[in-house]
Formats: C-alpha cells, structure tokens, sequence
DNA sequence: TGGCTTGTTGGCTATATTGCCAAATAGCTA
DNA sequence: TAGCTATTTGGCAATATAGCCAACAAGCCA
C-alpha cells in the first residue's frame, strides 16, 4: 500500500522540503515577478551571497526554478510558475490556526 | 523587503515541511478518504507505531490534521482537504524534470 | 484487579540542513 | 595580463529530523 507508492511520494517530497524554508519561498515569489539575478535576491535578502546561491541550488536540484547565465550574471527564473498557487491553500491552513488560537484565547477569557 | 515579510514566510514553510515527507504525504493522501485511527495507518505503513504517531504529531502541529479520541483509538482527519490539491502543481515539476531527462537521454542519443 | 490493546513520549544514534567564511571559477575591462 | 565583479563550491559548527526501542498512560474486558 504505501511501499508501492513510496517512489512517487518522496519524489513529491522532495519538492515540497525544496519550497519548505521562508527564504527560499521569498525567492519564489520574487521570480513570480520575472527573472532575476543572484546578486539582486541577495541584496533583498542580506544574506551572505553563497548562502543564497546554496538556495538556489536547492531550487535547481528540485526542478522549480531553472538558470541562464548571461556575461558574468546568472539569471534565474521559474519553471512551473503555477507553483505560486499552492499558497491559497497554505494560507487555508495558516487561517485555521488563527481561529484556533482565537477560541483559545476567548476561551481564557481574553 | 525581505524581513518584513519573514514571518510569513516562515508560518508557510513550517506547513509546506510538515508536508515534505513520503510517509506523511501518504497519510494525508489517506484521510482525504476518511477519518483513520492511529492503528490503520501504521498498518499500511510498516513502521514502528511511535514513528507513525511522531509523523502525526507534526501534522497536528502544523495545523493539517486534527484527532479525535473515541474509546482506545485515536482518529485522525484532515483540518483543511484542499490540501490535496497542491499535487498538481507538483506533479508538473516532476513532469518537468521527466522531460529533461528524456531529453538528455535522446541526447546523449539513447 | 490484571492483562490486553492503542497511542504518546523520552532517549538515543544516524543523518541532513543551514549559514558563514574562505577559496576557486568565470567573465568583463583597462 | 591584472584586477574587478558575480557566482559557485568546500568545509565547518550548530541545529533539526527520522526512526527505533523502552517506558508510560489510558481505555477495555474478563
């Protein structure tokens, strides 16, 4: 039952650990926008650049995004822009958690 | 630009984790059916009942799953069922990396 | 009550991830 | 060629994760 769909679900695994981290969603949604270089995401980020080049090479390996090196910059833009539409659901479930952490607190009497 | 919106970001990585793991991606795949009890699943998994209940746990943190204690079992059901639709998306990315690595194949002239 | 079943938690080891610095690579320009 | 910029890679320490076993909690039934 699940070993024989193992091979499918760690393959889908595998992409959702590679979106699973707040900096590189922000990536993500920063090429929603359009292709963009590393030196720009990392000025955004401030973060070291070979930290967010190590996040781009997680993209990469995952298949959402793809790269294009042109003179001495590298360009990276997303393969499968319908990605951006699993955050409807995830926000679903963010949601959910407020309510809960409202009835709570009401239930405290705050 | 990016740490104003950090939070978020991570409340929406800590979800998309919860998810990243073949073994939970199998259990919410089976409550999209149902309702299941601890038991059930750990049988269609194989794995040690305090794994199959650790991986519960992190959904149940993460706000995708909720229980319910009847008698000595404990049944678990799915908080938000549009979860199920984020595969689609990620079957594209797969689909994707299926395509070129047909095309390296046919390349390399296989 | 005693024993069985169902689940959860603590503890451990093995493994993976994150993010920094330093070093290496590659393209541009003088 | 020398020097500069842009990016990747190796290495390291800190931290997190996965999965097993053992121990514990709670409900059921004789």
């Amino acid at each position: 039952m699940y070993q024989e769909r193992k091979a499918l679900l760690n393959a889908r695994a595998k992409v959702l650990k590679a979106m699973a981290h707040s900096t590189r969603l922000f990536i993500i949604e920063e090429l929603v926008k359009g292709e963009r270089c590393v030196c720009d995401l990392t000025d955004q980020i401030g973060a070291d650049v070979s930290t967010v080049s190590k996040h781009l090479s997680v993209l990469r390996q995952a298949g959402i995004v793809c790269d294009d090196k042109r003179g001495n910059q590298v360009f990276y833009r997303l393969r499968v822009p319908c990605i951006i539409n699993f955050f409807g659901c995830v926000e679903s479930v963010l949601e959910s958690q407020a309510q809960d952490h409202a009835a709570t607190l009401s239930a405290v009497g705050k």
